[in-house]
DNA sequence: GAGTGGTCTAGACCACCCT
DNA sequence: GGGTGGTCTAGACCACTCC
């Protein structure tokens, strides 16, 4: 029962996972306060409440001022991965990467666009369609669309070399958005660009950004070829 | 320039967020060093430490001892999403949740349930199928394989009236794993227990659970029903 | 009102690693 | 060698909220 020497911060975060592994303390428990624990661990008290901040922000502790620090109940399984730029992740299974624009329009938005960006009928949109290839073989088709009101810079951008991916990540900086994971049965267009047979099943990746306003800058559709994985450690 | 003054950590955080959005500080820059931004600020050394950790653990800075802090070049996008519990997922919504085991049996495993556990050829494995459901309509069907083994418990757990999902998270604490997210096109077996059309797109969440000494706990594959969504906020 | 976590401070020492 | 971040300490005050 007696713990290894404690040292730092990662040692005591260390000792109150294995207590929670251990259900020393079970869910719903009430943990002792920092105060004890320090005396407990012999450190000062800011050492075990770096520890369980650190913990808390894990989800497995709930912590609240004068109701002291809680073993999460439902501890919910976080998982958070990094969302793949198309070219590094082509890249780090050595093999080739390719692009090629097929499309680059400026048009007023169609009502289905108009839904998706939360723009208006006369807003100026820059409708985008390109391919991704690995090793030649088509990876993942990219349908974007800019709000040229939020991004007038994009107006000018040349996409026939640079992908709007790589482009939207070097000059507009972000904030925040959403992305939507689905299934769904390729359209014939789709089918046609990524040279899968009619009626496949792909993958399909919504991305919503936003800048600091709450203004919708771009609406991403990829379209992953058949048999892609997305895959997130734990 | 000047900021507005600066009392706690996540003031010096918002300031410094904001010199990175504003591009005062450049990726590939090198920051001032923590005593300089302390002086700066009016605040200890350890405020400024404290709001730098957190930007770095976002991704968007990198420090190093003697090296100094540095705007990432390329920030990766990282999003943390909690993985849904069924049961919560569709109680949220205000649906009715419903579960039925169709299937448990206890076996020798099959080459593919083999090579997905990892396990031996004479491993007892617990194969189960189970479907949950919002509104009295398919929702995911869960098909999961236990190593007994590893969690001897299982085998004489009931999973009749509780999902193999909620027994495993209340009784088996686990460590860490592998997600796969996937489009497939609905086998025909999978198909009519979801009530869905031949050939229908399906979104398959593929998960492996492992102990802390790295051995395979679970797999499920979760198949959920045609037109599933799967959001993350950024 | 009182006990808890949240945070700041000032100083200190250490680990790292670039020059 | 020296400058940087990483962390600990001890004390302090504050904010919140449960009783």
């Amino acid at each position: 029962m007696k713990a290894a020497s404690i040292n730092g911060w990662q040692d005591v975060q260390t000792e109150v996972l294995r207590r929670l592994h251990d259900r020393f303390w079970k869910p719903g428990d009430l943990l002792p306060s920092e105060a004890d624990l320090a005396a407990e661990f012999g450190c000062a008290r800011t050492t075990v409440n770096r520890a369980l901040q650190a913990i808390a922000e894990e989800g497995l502790l709930e912590r609240r001022r004068r109701g002291g620090t809680r073993v999460v109940i439902n501890p919910q399984q976080r998982a958070t991965f990094s969302i793949p730029v198309i070219r590094q992740e082509i890249e780090q299974r050595q093999q080739h990467y390719g692009y090629s624009l097929l499309k680059r329009r400026q048009q007023r938005p169609s009502r289905a666009v108009r839904e998706r960006m939360q723009v208006e009928a006369d807003a100026s949109v820059l409708a985008l369609r390109a391919l991704h290839s690995a090793d030649g073989r088509p990876y993942v088709l990219e349908k974007r669309w800019i709000d040229l009101a939020v991004v007038p810079a994009a107006g000018k951008a040349d996409f026939s070399e640079q992908s709007p991916n790589e482009w939207l990540v070097a000059h507009v900086p972000f904030s925040g958005g959403e992305l939507v994971l689905s299934a769904r049965t390729v359209t014939e267009e789709d089918a046609a660009d990524l040279a899968c047979e009619a009626g496949a099943s792909v993958f399909v990746a919504e991305r919503r950004t936003r800048n600091t306003q709450g203004a919708t800058i771009t609406v991403v559709h990829l379209v992953y070829a058949p048999g892609y994985q997305m895959v997130i450690d734990l």
